[in-house]
RNA sequence: GUGGGCGUAGCUCAGCUGGUUAGAGCGCCGCGCUGUGGCCGCGGAGGUCACGGGUUCGAGCCCCGCCGUCCACCCCA
């Protein structure tokens, strides 16, 4: 539509319920968990100065390079739209200098100015933990555990997990010089692509899926032989945690993410449910020089976002009966008023006020109408007030999910409906 | 940024080699049933055929442009 119609911009969407639904739950399921672990809420700016994230993620990070949403506002100051969760905590962290361990999660959107595709969005959203203050592999172990026991709780099944070690500044800078050297001596190996652009960023070259950068990459330096003992130790630490935790992993030496900040351990979940390159749902690592690089004293940190987008897609690749479920989910009574509407105010209200979860008709609309409104609601009861109900002081109850006319429809004194009502609900909610 | 597919009703789509009042299913509203949803029957509302040009006696259909969308590459959530 560019008939002047206005539309979302590209690559954005509008979520309605009942789609949205999937939307609370997985948000209210992740900050269940979170909140399990001990993580605290973070509200923070989705614009910072552009410094944040050319430092954070930094400079010669595609992210950085070419999708940032960068702007001027009208003090002449230059900021961008968040492109990830992390660099923003982190710049949080360092201003507020709360005590150590901090722990804060967060659902955010974010933005990246991208060709959309499956998967792919220029404002996608994230749901995400960091922790700052301890290089404890333990502290790893603690997000990582997270994640996976999130996807477990809504659902997911066919999740695969990647894990790594970038090592610490020290053993990562000299990874990059073997690496460097490496492609110097073998550049005409790598593919059209790398030959040309492989300096700015050595270590893309290892996620290449080009045959000629895989051969290439195989047969150089790796990641764990660079590790010095304590980088190994911290390592195996993290590794052996996730065996005692029955995480299953996998190692992959060539998993580098898209963000210069990691060091240390670096995890990905991917989905096997999930056929296109856009098969990751969620991702991070440890931060140990982050903080420091946004004018902080030295914190270790470590931390993960997963997308929203993506773990829905990855339901839906799975069939999840969650997906279906959770969508259908609605109001659990309608009060269906034919009298004109205020016997429905009041009742409405001291349902609602009782704790039970309830719809109405408006506009004087004909018992028919009403009760079809009920119907699509999706609630189990229909609370019907007519004038034989105002006569007669009580409130018809009819089960919009009983098939048999005999047994569908029952009177309850007025007086008892909102108690008989929220006990029917709190039944229903055992089942 | 590069390349390809597709834009017809709220949704999913049909529309023959260009031919006169543009269709279906679902959804929506009403009626059959002056107090009762889901099934059924009947009726109704809803479309400048994304937009702008062009060719033609005539364009939803052909051509050009443009915007949007989907998909792929790069890379990621």
């Amino acid at each position: 539509m560019s008939d002047g119609q206005l539309t979302s911009p590209p690559g954005t969407h509008d979520v309605l319920s009942p789609a949205s639904r999937l939307w609370e739950f997985l948000i209210g399921t992740f900050a269940n968990e979170a909140r399990r672990y001990g993580f605290g809420l973070i509200v923070s700016p989705m614009f910072e100065d552009v410094a944040v994230f050319h430092r954070g993620i930094g400079e010669q990070s595609d992210v950085a390079r070419k999708e940032m949403y960068t702007f001027t506002d009208r003090g002449e100051r230059t900021y961008a739209l968040r492109p990830e969760g992390t660099a923003s905590v982190v710049r949080a962290f360092v201003q507020h200098n709360p005590t150590p361990p901090w722990k804060a999660w967060y659902a955010t959107p974010a933005f990246r100015y991208e060709r959309p595709q499956a998967g792919r969005y220029r404002q996608h959203h994230q749901v995400g933990v960091e922790a700052l203050g301890s290089d404890d592999p333990y502290i790893d172990l603690e997000v990582i555990s997270l994640a996976w026991r999130f996807y477990e709780a809504i659902g997911l099944r066919r999740i695969t997990l990647m894990v790594n070690s970038m090592g610490h500044a020290e053993c990562r800078a000299e990874f990059v010089e073997l690496l460097t050297a490496y492609f110097e001596e073998n550049e005409t190996r790598l593919c059209d692509e790398h030959t040309k652009v492989w300096s700015t960023n050595p270590l893309r070259v290892l996620d290449c899926k080009k045959d000629s950068c895989v051969s290439l990459v195989q047969e150089g330096p790796t990641l764990p032989a660079s590790l010095c003992a304590e980088c190994r130790d911290h390592f195996a630490v993290v590794t052996a945690g996730l065996d005692a935790l029955e995480i299953p992993w996998t190692a992959n030496p060539n998993l580098v993410r898209g963000f210069d900040y990691y060091t240390r351990t670096t995890f990905e979940f991917a989905s096997d449910a999930l056929a296109n390159a856009q098969n990751a749902i969620g991702g991070g690592g440890r931060y140990d020089r982050l903080a420091e690089d946004l004018g902080g004293s030295p914190t270790p940190g470590v931390g993960f976002g997963s997308g929203i987008e993506r773990l829905i897609l990855a339901l839906e690749a799975e069939e999840s009966p969650v997906v279906s479920a959770v969508r259908e989910a609605g109001v659990f009574a309608y009060v269906v008023d034919t009298t004109g509407g205020l016997a429905a105010l009041t009742l409405t209200s001291s349902l609602r006020a009782a704790g039970v979860s309830v719809d109405r008709a408006f506009d004087r609309r004909s018992m028919k109408s009403q009760l079809k409104a009920a119907d699509r609601s999706g609630a189990r009861w229909a609370l019907l007030i007519g004038d034989q109900e105002t006569h007669g002081g009580y409130v018809t109850l009819r089960d919009l999910r009983v098939g048999d006319e005999g047994e569908r429809q029952y009177q309850v004194p007025r007086a008892d409906v909102v108690a008989h009502v929220a006990e029917l609900q709190r039944k229903n909610s055992e089942i």
